[in-house]
DNA sequence: CGAGCTCTTGACACCAATCAATCCGGGTGG
DNA sequence: CCACCCGGATTGATTGGTGTCAAGAGCTCG
């Protein structure tokens, strides 16, 4: 079953609507459909326009945090995408996600109380900032909302599982493909056609594969007839046996 | 910094005890421990022992639950050490995580909302069981203990993105084995001398590696005199040095 | 004592990394 | 407008780390 409301905002209404009779917080945010359908009341929600934060934009190659800076708040992207990347000690780069509009970012920062990895924006981005405590102590309030943030970060958690298995690199890119298609879409864009806002170096360094195998890849997928490919546009042509290869990383 | 009072309760003290004044709960439960330092009622904590549920012995081989079963509770391991499958369509096994005493499996059913790993016992174990509903329920009334959840989350997070890491297949046996020592030793055993109670083959799957490769650096590790190992009992030598080789995989 | 494991060790194969040479596209400056 | 430059992308040749296959050793249990 998936998400039914993401932790978000849709970047395309407007933020913000106060009408007197219900209060809601960019119009679709999860937060007061996870109110309405608990019959909270409005303080509730009043409490989280107080605790959110609107910020951006930030432009390719910025900073929303850093790692080692201290936990303090979650982003939920609006528009644009981030990747998280962490430095092993040897100073080796390793990205550990993409994140488009309405997925969060810095849930990982819960536990050790400071970012693990830094958040670099690929392409020019948007967020609500919630201050974590707020809205830890909000949830308390709100089961809705708890049971979201339960839900993302159990999500999450399987996502990784997911990169963590050890698969063939044709599969590994195929599954990548589905699942940024998928995600994708779920933010509002088209599934089929899509562009790629990292490099091959971002994306083989994500799947552990060298940038290389990356464009190999590619180029083997696109003459098999499954994508289209030129440069960083990206389209998805058999879905159904992207698919299935794909499959075998689940 | 670590989890100071994780989701558990300690094997060696006596389970459930209400001496009038103070309900505890399997004594050590950091449940009490977050409601205590709240300021929380009885009533909270007797909800929890409500809700709570001693199951086992299960025995080496038995399931605790199945991939695909609805998800209904987590599983605190009172004792024992259970490991959780996956299969991928191939039929292939993938070996998600090893849990001892202390820890808590079945987290990663909160999303999908079914088991998405079967979660196997490899050495005789003991848990508590926790309705996920009712303990969540019971997380918005005691902050302290949402916040133990939040962290459970992200803290298996963190661990998965280590795992997901691509390092040479040494530095991941070294991780792993300083991984495994310091959760031991955080269950109140001997972070020194482990007993393994996993085959070559489930380390192996678990880190990616053929069951040949562990086997190989298991004793090239101990060629190098950082551990000593006979069969599944094993010993670490050289900490540091260990400690070193494995630091390269965070 | 043999059956059936797991574990170890060796020989070899293969996938993906590395090294290296272009190629392409988009800025920049003349 | 065109030449130049530079980072990213592609493609090829080669290497190397692990997987695979196979044989044998050690262990436990009936």
């Amino acid at each position: 079953m998936p998400l039914k409301t993401p932790l978000i905002v849709d970047p395309r209404r407007d933020p913000m609507v106060d009408d007197g009779d219900t209060v809601r917080f960019c119009s679709t945010c999860a937060f007061s459909g996870a109110c309405h359908e608990a019959g909270y009341d409005k303080s509730a929600l009043r409490d989280l326009h107080v605790l959110v934060e609107h910020v951006g934009p930030f432009r390719a190659g910025e900073h929303v945090f850093r790692a080692r800076d201290p936990f303090k708040a979650i982003y939920a992207v609006r528009a644009g995408v981030v990747k998280t990347v962490s430095f092993d000690t040897d100073g080796q780069e390793q990205v550990q996600g993409f994140y488009v509009a309405g997925e969060v970012v810095g849930l990982n920062g819960i536990y050790p109380d400071h970012y693990p990895c830094n958040a670099i924006v690929l392409e020019t981005a948007h967020f609500c900032r919630f201050s974590f405590p707020a809205i830890s102590s909000l949830a308390a309030r709100m089961p809705g909302l708890q049971q979201q943030l339960f839900r993302l970060l159990s999500k999450e958690l399987g996502m990784t599982a997911t990169l963590a298995g050890d698969h063939p690199a044709e599969v590994r890119v195929a599954a990548f493909l589905i699942d940024l298609s998928a995600r994708f879409a779920a933010s509002g864009f088209s599934g089929n056609t899509l562009h790629l806002s990292m490099s091959r170096t971002d994306i083989g360094n994500y799947l552990r594969l060298a940038s290389e195998t990356v464009s190999r890849l590619f180029t083997r997928l696109r003459d098999q007839g499954l994508i289209r490919i030129d440069g960083r546009q990206l389209e998805i042509l058999d879905a159904n046996r992207l698919r299935a290869l794909a499959r075998q990383a689940s």
